[in-house]
DNA sequence: AATGGTCTCAACCGCTTCTCG
DNA sequence: GCGAGAAGCGGTTGAGACCAT
């Protein structure tokens, strides 16, 4: 084992060393100040970053811009950018961030792009120092956002209610809740909502029915089961219940009532979901393509099974997603233009922006909901 | 006022992925 | 198909701000 002495001597090198990308160049490092802040702004809005790395070089020339390509990008990125937005992440931000991380865990970036104006980094600091605490505080793992197990009952079943509120329910609030996450967990009111804390799924729910287009189920749409690791979909074990006596009362848990309200994805109350409703399965998602897949492309497992599989399975899934993907590519009549890579991106897009940005639900009809096709 | 602990966030590091010749 | 360079990404670090004692 090294000695910490050692570790710290050899990261005194690295920082003397310099960048990899720009070893052989000597470059500043450390806090941009605020004429470096200007001259890299002046740079780019008139000339563009172009390359990266040829940005210190070519500003060089006009300017003397000591800082390696890789800090330029970062700083403009996190800190120039016109587009950024500045100040401190609001509750619909908030809640954004631990929808979309539930599903997709610490892919900042992919969070990040459910926020405009927001950067990878900020979204990540902020997880780090707020909302990983809240949740914490509220007995919930952060990584994968089920109870934790010094909250969990001897019977293997937590109840609690679940109180979202809008943005503007918060702001009007005096004083704001303790907890300012937009979950409240609320052992006072009897069940509207329960989230129930179940040994892993050992059954695979029916798909739903297809989406209704304009309040009419598309005759061209064919259910397509898609394959995905349990790692793209964080939290496997938890059923949302919508237990309210109304459930259409989508104010009170948009995410999980907003698909009851008419039916495209809710042949049962209940499914090993997220919030958003849509077939989000252990293993599987539900997307609607005019190709038919008729059958699930292997056996729903069970929890920990990823662990198990060995790298050939794993790649041998991996290739019947990328088939079905393939085959759901030639669906005109919708966006299917994602890939393997892009898929949890343009799955959330479709969903939890759906889900997160529209709070109240109520006054919309599904026509509202129809997809863009 | 001094001190020590904690928090925040900008920046860095190193790895992975993408692109191009 | 391969390799090099660029870009992107997530984890980590550390300086400064803040707070409690």
């Amino acid at each position: 084992m090294r000695s910490a002495s050692c570790v710290v001597e050899g990261k005194e090198k690295k920082r003397q060393m310099g960048h990899r990308c720009c070893s052989k160049q000597k470059v500043k490092k450390g806090l941009w100040s605020p004429e470096e802040d200007e001259k890299l702004l002046k740079h780019i809005t008139t000339h563009g970053h172009g390359s990266w790395s040829s940005v210190p070089k070519l500003a060089g020339i006009y300017i003397c811009l000591q800082r390696c390509g890789k800090s330029c990008r970062l700083r403009w990125i996190n800190y120039l950018r016109p587009d950024l937005r500045r100040g401190s992440f609001t509750e619909e931000e908030e809640q954004i961030i631990i929808d979309v991380h539930r599903i997709l865990g610490n892919r900042w970036a992919q969070i990040a792009k459910h926020l405009p104006g927001r950067t990878d980094n900020e979204v990540k600091n902020y997880w780090n120092s707020c909302v990983k605490k809240k949740l914490m505080s509220q007995g919930l793992d952060p990584k994968t956002h089920n109870l934790m197990p010094s909250h969990q009952r001897a019977s293997n079943k937590i109840s609690c209610n679940i109180i979202p509120q809008t943005y503007q329910q918060q702001q009007q609030q005096q004083p704001p809740i303790s907890s300012s996450s937009v979950f409240t967990v609320n052992s006072q009111i009897p069940g509207n909502l329960s989230m129930e804390i179940r040994p892993p799924v050992l059954t695979l729910p029916a798909p739903p029915p297809p989406p209704f287009v304009n309040g009419n189920q598309s005759p061209l749409l064919q259910p397509i089961t898609i394959p995905i690791p349990t790692s793209e979909y964080q939290n496997p074990n938890v059923l949302w219940n919508s237990c309210a006596q109304n459930s259409h009362d989508s104010s009170i848990f948009p995410h999980a009532s907003s698909f009851d309200q008419n039916g495209p994805m809710s042949s049962s109350s209940s499914s090993s979901v997220n919030p958003s409703g849509f077939g989000l399965t252990e293993e599987h998602c539900y997307i609607w393509g005019t190709n038919t897949i008729p059958e699930p492309l292997h056996s729903p497992s069970f929890a920990g099974k990823q662990q198990q599989l060995d790298q050939q399975e794993q790649q041998q899934k991996e290739k019947i997603c990328q088939t079905q993907m393939d085959e759901a590519k030639g669906c005109q009549e919708m966006d299917c233009s994602f890939d393997s890579s892009s898929f949890d991106l343009e799955f959330v897009d479709s969903t939890l922006m759906s889900g997160a940005m529209c709070r109240d639900f109520s006054s919309i009809s599904m026509d509202d909901f129809a997809w863009n096709f």
